[in-house]
DNA sequence: CGGCGCCTTGACGCCGTCTTGACGCTCCGG
DNA sequence: CCGGAGCGTCAAGACGGCGTCAAGGCGCCG
């Protein structure tokens, strides 16, 4: 849900530049990426997904503008230029691309900072209102992570805080079996981690509320010896 | 549906530059309203919501920053700021209240096109993801966020400032669980984070004036050691 | 200066939830 | 055939969150 520290990819060329910038996005608490000409920041771009980029569009291969486009084929991530050139021109061509903003060297670094927090502010605006939440879906069983809630054949069940957070660690690797252990240590923290009963109890509560058989499971599979699995088909 | 011509209003006390901007947004296509000053420029984006805002920093009444504040307690519309002062500082503040872009006179006319496209490329695609009205409606009850107006059954219903930014808060997110702390931080400030017996209090308030039966909560949902939720359908 | 509305703070009782323990079942190996 | 281990079920009790009420303080407006 919140991303503690958004990542920054600096696609820039001039290493005395990427020298400087990097320090003061990891002062704000970013995690920085670097990539110095258009082709591995593209790669790194699709690679690790940014929540923003930095480009330079004085690039040596000179087609700044190219990454812009072939971002935009595939993501609406910010992209802020940093440029040499100042002509209304090029400000209009970037932006135009599909930029979100525009600065010209030399530039302060408190504007690029703030410039960099108004993207990020909007892209999670957008993030927000996209509502994209995760839902899982087997059979007639989905799980809205996000909205937190459960609907068995688009009827609405209702789960105890705990069962939910059982049942949503469990969704969150469909189709894995996550060991006792692992349950334990998600839901309760890592001090019962030695008490496999406590999942069975919630365990057994959760099938009477999503299970038409609490016999024979259509969702929660017992693995023996080893843990649960939410079924994934 | 959609109205192929969007509405820029435009805040900026110098007639002159009024005088020249309308003409180049009006042949861009847009809808072009005029304010002389901060209070009507509000009024303006209230009751006309554009979609966007350009906004001169300059204003006699010299808080043009109040506007920016006014707007985003109940807005997202894009605001581009336009200002002689080109201050670090100046920007740094505007961008950090909410809005989106910042230029400094004298600025080019293509630029701020260029950049006055950007903005709405990207709030198109926030209108997209979510539906872009700004009233809130769920069986009986309407909460308008612009006007600042609840009614239940077509009845206004008067709500304190803390109840109504409380209630705000969670039709911002409608269907979704705001959690104790971000309620906290969103209406009462990070200081008070730890608090939730404040939330509960206030909370009783409102379905004592909303619910009809405030044992069984229709629209103020209790999602138990998590949080709140404004039930969505 | 007085009154009123609003927010905060604290106390209290209720109710749902979690834990704990006991018991029977099944499966499997000795 | 017997015995143990793992699992599911059930019930009882303790715990803590939640809603409610009332008192107090503060600011605002008349």
């Amino acid at each position: 849900m919140t991303d503690p520290s958004p990542t920054v990819l600096i696609v820039e060329d001039e290493r005395a530049i990427r020298r400087f910038l990097r320090p003061a996005l990891e002062g704000e608490g970013y995690r920085v990426l670097e990539a110095d000409d258009q082709r591995s920041g593209l790669g790194m771009a699709s690679s690790h997904t940014p929540d923003l980029i930095i480009l330079d569009l004085g690039l040596p291969d000179r087609d700044g503008l190219e990454l812009i486009r072939a971002v935009r084929e595939w993501s609406s991530m910010p992209i802020i230029i940093v440029s040499a050139r100042g002509q209304d021109a090029d400000k209009v061509k970037a932006l135009d691309l599909g930029a979100d903003d525009y600065l010209t060297k030399p530039f302060s670094v408190q504007e690029l900072l703030a410039r960099v927090r108004a993207a990020l502010r909007r892209s999670a605006a957008v993030r927000d209102a996209a509502d994209g939440s995760p839902v899982f879906a087997v059979g007639s069983l989905t799980i809205d992570l996000a909205k937190r809630r459960v609907t068995l054949a688009a009827e609405p069940v209702t789960l105890t805080p705990l069962e939910f957070k059982l049942l949503a660690e469990l969704a969150k690797h469909p189709g894995r079996v996550l060991t006792h252990k692992a349950l334990l240590d998600a839901v309760w923290g890592p001090s019962r981690s030695k008490e496999p009963h406590l999942v069975r109890v919630h365990m057994a509560n959760l099938r009477r509320k999503l299970e038409a058989d609490t016999t024979r499971p259509r969702y929660l599979l017992t693995e023996p010896t080893v843990g649960y699995r939410l079924a994934d088909a």
